[in-house]
DNA sequence: GCCGTTATTGATCACATGATCAATAAGTAA
DNA sequence: TTACTTATTGATCATGTGATCAATAACGGC
């Protein structure tokens, strides 16, 4: 179960070219880039002396840029989560100018971008069964910021006796999410390219309720 | 970020009323369960001292019975994923006496009932996200047993320009298996039956390959 | 009630881990 | 080169953690 991650390098040859004493932002940015990909790998429960080690430095100097070890996982948060989801996407969404299928497509085609990275998906799982409030929040923003607005739009253009709910809008949302989650926390073979599965989906769902589905290039 | 879980019952008065030296096979299901809702809860890193205070046992006891930690998280694994796919799924899935849709939901009724589990759904995904070898013979059996056939079964009655690839059945297991994540990983509120949303996903999936969705009972 | 078996305990060990701090040396300006 | 600042280090502390083992006491047979 124990993985050896020995650094077998001999010290002093070539650890002379990378730079040393960085100026205090960059070597802090460093830290988070780096806490960020390590934690994603071993969990939040990973040690600061193996991240240490992973960036180079010594288990010490992590303390000097951050309180405590909870302050350096927040600051991972922040890297993670923050800045993540585009604001112009619940204007997008609603854009009636554009086909409702159009919109949706471009919607995941950039969320998937996000989501399916792996630091992302594994943090995002981490602290979701850790309980972080970050989660609950997050999702909370895509309830109210996308799904809803969404849910909305599909039920002006789909006949009403077959409107969909807010619980097979989720249902959606999970079976695209659930490509990443294959991907990166149970690291099954995946396809490469997701969107040709995400559009079936999509069109599955919007077909189920009688929106139209063709391509606007189609249609001229 | 800390949680104190004090035991603050006073000691003996009641204490004696829960029988103690228990038999040995008796002792280590006792501990099994119970390290099974403790892992759960705090994940495979969760400590033996808290799980045995937890238990009303000794730290130590717990090493009478399993040779180290990993011996005792083997044991839970056991528990959790041995024994819970049903054997008959897959024949059932394939009996062409019945609906397809009556087999796809019959299936579904039973495995959400196994996988919408608090238990279930939180040492999967700790174990996934560890990396354990058995997420993926997990997932391997779920293609091979469930989906390849299902996929073959659908094909079978859907024309054929429009038949599904194994990815879609992918994302139709996926959107199903989010409710469960959803419900135990991100802890948000979610129906209390979800039997409804997966027909209702079913149905869609079904519907998108030319697949009859309406109940024999109807049709009768 | 007495005795032998053994399930259970409490003390303890060796090491891991988060955190601290004085000592060091890399960079910079004169 | 010299002197000053400070990013970085190495040693160290206090506690946490998995694991061990001799001592204890609960149960069953007589």
């Amino acid at each position: 179960m124990k993985i050896d991650k020995e650094c077998a390098c001999p010290s002093d040859q070539k650890a002379k070219s990378v730079q040393r004493r960085l100026r205090p932002d960059e070597r802090r940015q460093q830290i988070v880039d780096g806490a960020v990909a390590f934690f994603a790998q071993v969990g939040l429960d990973g040690k600061t002396r193996d991240l240490a080690k992973q960036l180079g430095i010594t288990q010490s100097l992590l303390f000097n840029y951050f309180a405590n070890k909870d302050a350096l996982i927040e600051a991972v948060y922040d890297e993670v989560y923050l800045n993540r989801l585009s604001p112009d996407w619940p204007r997008r969404l609603i854009d009636r100018n554009v086909t409702l299928r159009a919109r949706i497509l471009a919607f995941y085609d950039g969320y998937s971008k996000l989501i399916f990275e792996y630091n992302w998906m594994r943090i995002f799982m981490f602290s979701g069964l850790a309980g972080a409030e970050l989660n609950r929040r997050y999702l909370d923003h895509m309830h109210k910021m996308i799904l809803q607005p969404l849910l909305e739009e599909i039920r002006v253009v789909s006949s009403k006796s077959v409107a969909p709910t807010m619980e097979d809008l989720w249902n959606l949302h999970g079976g695209i999410v659930y490509i990443g989650i294959r991907q990166h926390i149970y690291r099954m073979p995946c396809p490469e390219n997701p969107n040709d599965a995400i559009e079936r989906s999509v069109d599955r769902f919007l077909k189920a309720f009688h929106v139209e589905t063709t391509s606007p290039e189609a249609a001229e």
